[in-house]
DNA sequence: GCAAACTAGTTTGTGATGCAAACCTTAAAG
DNA sequence: CTTTAAGGTTTGCATCACAAACTAGTTTGC
């Protein structure tokens, strides 16, 4: 393992957060999910959902898109074709961290 | 893939660091290492590389053993058991994550 | 019909973090 | 000597993640 380590130099902090990096697997399998749907799965807390969610947005890697149902607000959230790329990336990156060390 | 994602949620922080990943990945595969053949394999600036060993010997991950070669400083860096137990059970956590999403 | 409680989030406050740059100490070189 | 290099440590700062407080609108109880 010369510098296999060096496969982590550059991850992608965005991804890399756990936090993130579990709404990303999540947004990863559906096509989009909303605001509450993300909280359960993820266990986040609200607030920090709504952080994380603002920060991937910044990055490109989400669309959020506020509707209703009804009347009362929905917030879907998609992962972006770039937010895809990312994930993948990152995934690809650290399992073959995991297989050379 | 129900809650496969909370794998994440308590990563051990200090190990999930890329910075302190890769001196993990690099002293579990040596006896002890010194701060300048770390600093070559990790590509850390001496400043970054001293505060992170700093941060893995505050929780009991490394021991750092100041020395002389001749008379030039040599720091010895030793992953401990508990370094190592925390190092190992990080990666099969995320290893579980990747198998599972 | 209006106050209390709930829903669906956002904003704020704060301590910790990671990085780069400056600094320190001893040793060799000119 | 005084400069330069080796081997690190400390400092300064901008960023971050989390929790708690707040907001806006809606439903429920009375």
């Amino acid at each position: 393992m010369p510098s296999d380590v060096r496969l982590l130099s550059d991850l992608d902090r965005i991804i890399h957060e756990p936090a993130r990096l579990a709404l990303a697997a999540i947004l990863s399998v559906v096509e989009s999910a909303d605001f509450l749907y993300l909280q359960r799965e993820s266990g986040l807390t609200k607030g920090n959902l709504s952080s994380h969610l603002a920060k991937m947005e910044e990055a490109g890697y989400v669309t959020i898109e506020k509707t209703y149902r009804g009347r009362i607000p929905l917030t879907l959230v998609r992962l972006t074709d770039a937010g895809a790329a990312a994930y993948k990336a990152y995934r690809a990156r650290f399992k073959k961290f995991l297989e050379k060390t």
